[in-house]
DNA sequence: CAGTATACGGAGAGTTTCTCCATTTAGCAA
DNA sequence: TTGCTAAATGGAGAAACTCTCCGTATACTG
């Protein structure tokens, strides 16, 4: 890659990641390549659609995702416990710009979708916290790991359109463990 | 109202119902003018927003909303049967036009939302099937109608956003019907 | 330092939303 | 019936956003 288009492509990530936070994930690209100092077909060549330009952005978030999974798997809380933290987590992280979980609700499942590979992410971490639950004997046997990403990705999805406050998270969050949990 | 607007007002309805099926809820209301023989002008002055509009085309399905909680109270079914069929009815219903459950779940707990009596419809519904139910001692005590109204909501609009068939929804409502379930 | 592949950027076309206002029409009163 | 007026119409067009094309500019190579 030429040095300028490196550059370009870096101004355009950080001024995506501002305008996101600041506006939502579904602000005008035209702003984006504004705030990058650059033409929108530049921004276009680097990122053919929004959610290419979506991946980018949330590419330094997985890591984050992934350390949460490690310490729900490591914790010795009650079962509850671990779910509600790693779940209001979860939630937290895909939501951190507005309209962003439902982006991860449609692209989870959907191989072509630009940002398919931080969906995975996202559903093997889950499926780490998810089986080491269930080899404890904490979990009903049948639950899947996509399942729950749906699930929860839903709580997050309603939360994010709903404005909806971190409370009435939990507490949806309450019921979807509740209903996790072995009988 | 004058004879002529009526007569629009009823075109334009009976129009937005067609192209909201074919196309989604999301589709140019220009269409819907252009579908209902009206100039854009006419539609918008009969109905300022999307959502006034939307608000008009779904008053029809709020009577079958409520006979199918009539049911659901009355029914002598397993709990977990009931709630499987009333939750599956209820976000079919609210599912019918691609792009419906994301306005509802925008929507519930938004008093001044042009389609908030439409949600009133939705919670009051489900709250008469819970409050029959946790009568019965079948529920958690705390369960809240508008909660669960925005949890199945959620599995609606993940279901509509990423294409899931009617298996997927009711495996996603059954961990919900087990959450809610006295342990 | 010249040549070439690569990248740039902005003008502009295509969509969709929404408004304004000159024109038309329904309903009424004489 | 006729004429008046308030109500309603509809389409031109402004504004916001997406996305492309291509003439121009720039970075790397030898």
């Amino acid at each position: 890659m030429r040095a300028d288009a490196q550059r370009n492509y870096d101004k355009i990530v950080a001024a995506a990641a501002e305008v996101f936070t600041e506006r939502g994930m579904d602000a005008p690209l035209d702003e984006i390549a504004t705030r990058a100092e650059v033409g929108p077909g530049t921004l276009y060549r680097h990122f053919a659609t929004r959610e290419d330009l979506i991946d980018a952005v949330v590419k330094s978030w997985m890591a984050q995702i992934d350390s949460a999974a490690t310490e729900a798997v490591e914790s010795d809380l009650p079962t509850r416990e671990v779910l509600q933290k790693w779940f209001n987590t979860y939630v937290a992280r895909i939501s951190r710009n507005r309209g962003g979980p439902s982006k991860f609700a449609t692209a989870m499942g959907k191989p072509d979708s630009p940002i398919y590979s931080k969906c995975e992410v996202l559903r093997l971490a889950n499926d780490r916290v998810l089986t080491r639950l269930r080899d404890k004997g904490a979990l009903r046997a049948d639950v899947d790991a996509l399942e729950v990403c749906r699930l929860v990705g839903g709580v997050a999805v309603v939360a994010d359109q709903a404005e909806l406050g971190p409370d009435d998270v939990s507490s949806m969050l309450g019921i979807v463990i509740e209903g996790l949990l072995r009988e």
